[in-house]
RNA sequence: UGAGCUAUGGUGUAACGGUAGCACUACAGAUUUUGGUUCUGUCUGUCAAGGUUCGAAUCCUUGUAGCUCAACCA
């Protein structure tokens, strides 16, 4: 393992910060605000907050960013909390920006104090008017000018309740005239008169994000802020903010945030799925959601594998959400018990099996020697995939064809004698005859057959629910195509087969046991047990190279 | 068009003035009782133009393109 690895900008940053003794340890936080479900976007930032911390023998945070009343609910909270658990990380404490409410009205005192903000009476639109644009400078507040103890006595009166929502504003006296927007004099705090979801009616006046965020960071002694790139211009305030209140110098960093083809990514988009009922909820296996990742089958090994691979950078970014797939296969390939299911059956009938039903046996899983076995019933009638059946096959066809023989799986090698049709001359089931020294294990026959296929004997055979979920988009980048970004669902993303004929072993199907069924795909059952029947999400396909032949024509 | 950030194969990411590498994808082949897996090989790249240097993806200059910033959201 000499292999070199090389760093990312941040590792290189904290070694760099290490190495010159400006930290002995390192403290990062992931501070989601508990006004949604996670996605796999937060998942990079998950596992490069927590990774880091790790890697540099450091610690993380899970801090809720909850100082919005308006939007945030404990349900969030509980989900995320289950969804960073999930993806295998724990957080050292677990904060809420609300818990710091005292403290960061302390230090908006204090900024008061040295002259450096200020309660404007002004409404929203005004101040938004006197920002002035980002090629003209912004004009001073008619309130900027107020003195040091009037400005403590309405902002005390603000706290006590004393004024509407919206009737003041405790500003950072900075700059009108910045050509950074963000430090021309930002909202610190507003007066909602809202209940809060773990404060209560404690507070009516609540921090804005540039007032609560930097402070969080500083109280809990974070090292290495990590945020997205939209955030680059808060920089200076957050420098600025630190500075001032005389706390921790916490700092921030900043990387792109990672987008994913043929998905949408933003809170905003992903409610509008749930609410215009594109999908079902929040945990919709084609939702790009960690619950709906978790529903579909996805293991956090996967998804921690695929974080690892895109890496973090600066760029703008549209990741192949192939590379996602190849990871959750190279995982399940390897995990996951392999069984039979028929989707779409064709009736065989070997003409020359005479006997009862036998049990032959079938590997757990190929993949991994001690996984053990599964016995599974054979008998005179099975179904097999009406798709591996053609009459007139075209050149390379592996499948069975009128004359041609395969082997089935773990069983025999059968050749297919008649095709058997009804009066509209569709076909009803196959006349075969099975080759008895062909049996798997111990086969005497000396045949060699290029195909081999799935099937499930009829008198034993299961029935399932079966899922198949396909790209929530038809567009490789939906949020970047003309008119809106629903116009390109892709409205065939789910397809659902009531009965499936499955192997009864699939009757002890397990909830979070992976499942290959042969030649189909990973699967894994639904989570959601409110079902009498088995249901299974089908969570990744296997890669097809017969369909792939196919197109080419 | 004020300011800021970013530009390396189709995609993502390395190379820290010294052979442009890795992974995914694609393509070709081998193996295979899953047209899966595994294995082998192949194609494709430094945004542009100048400059500094023995030597530039890397440093400098000037362009070009994309993204971000004017919420009492985070």
């Amino acid at each position: 393992m000499s292999e070199e690895k090389s760093h990312n900008f941040i590792e290189e940053i904290i070694e760099n910060d290490l190495k010159e003794g400006k930290y002995k340890s390192i403290v990062t936080r992931f501070p989601p605000e508990p006004n949604g479900y996670l996605h796999i976007g937060h998942a990079t930032s998950i596992w490069l907050n927590f990774g880091v911390a790790k890697k540099y023998g450091g610690y993380t945070n899970l801090r809720f960013d909850d100082t919005n009343p308006a939007t945030e609910e404990t349900e969030y909270v509980e989900s995320i909390k289950e969804d960073v658990k999930w993806l295998g990380y724990e957080w050292k404490n677990e904060h809420f920006a609300s818990d710091y409410f005292e403290q960061l009205y302390e230090f908006a005192v204090r900024l008061i104090k040295k002259g450096l903000a200020y309660v404007d009476d002004s409404t929203s639109e005004e101040i938004a008017a006197m920002k002035g644009t980002p090629t003209e400078p912004g004009k001073d507040s008619p309130f900027r000018g107020r003195s040091i103890e009037e400005n403590l006595r309405l902002f005390e009166e603000m706290r006590a309740g004393k004024y509407p929502d919206g009737a003041r504003v405790l500003r950072a006296k900075v700059d009108m005239a910045s050509h950074n927007m963000i430090m021309r004099d930002p909202v610190l705090y507003r007066i909602k008169h809202a209940h809060h979801h773990r404060t209560g009616d404690q507070w009516c006046i609540y921090p804005m994000y540039d007032m609560a965020h930097p402070p969080s960071d500083s109280i809990e002694e974070v090292t290495h802020s990590l945020c997205t790139m939209e955030f680059i211009p808060h920089r200076e305030l957050y420098d600025w903010l630190l500075e001032n209140i005389e706390s921790f110098p916490s700092h921030q960093y900043e990387f792109a945030r990672r987008n994913l083809s043929y998905t949408v990514m933003s809170k905003r988009k992903l409610l509008q799925l749930v609410q215009d009922g594109y999908v079902e909820s929040w945990d919709d296996p084609r939702m790009p959601t960690i619950s709906g990742m978790r529903r579909r089958g996805y293991t956090p090994e996967a998804i921690r594998d695929f974080c690892e691979r895109i890496g973090v950078a600066k760029r703008d970014n549209l990741v192949d959400v192939g590379l996602l797939e190849f990871c959750v296969r190279e995982h399940l390939n390897k995990v996951a018990l392999r069984r039979m299911v028929v989707f779409d059956p064709l009736k065989v009938v070997l003409t020359n099996y005479t006997g009862a039903v036998e049990m032959l046996e079938g590997e757990e899983n190929p993949e991994d020697e001690n996984s053990g076995s599964r016995e599974i019933p054979f008998g005179r009638e099975l179904y097999i995939e009406r798709e591996d059946f053609m009459e007139n096959p075209p050149k390379k066809f592996f499948r069975l064809f009128p004359g041609g023989m395969v082997r089935l799986k773990h069983a025999y090698i059968i050749r297919c004698d008649e095709a058997v049709k009804d009066e509209n001359g569709n076909i009803t089931e196959l006349h075969c005859t099975y080759i008895p020294e062909s049996k798997s294990g111990s086969d005497t026959s000396g045949i060699n057959v290029k195909g081999t296929l799935h099937w499930v004997e009829v008198t034993n055979a299961i029935t399932a629910e079966v899922r198949l979920y396909d790209r929530l988009f038809k567009v490789e980048d939906p949020s970047n195509e003309e008119g809106d970004f629903k116009d390109y669902v892709n409205t065939e993303s789910l397809q659902t087969l009531s009965a499936a004929y499955a192997e009864p072993s699939l009757k002890n199907a397990r909830l979070n046991e992976r499942y290959q069924f042969l030649r189909k795909g990973y699967f894994t059952l639904d989570n959601k047990d409110t079902y009498s029947r088995l249901v299974f999400n089908r969570t990744v396909t296997l890669k097809d190279a017969w369909a792939k032949e196919q197109k080419k024509g």
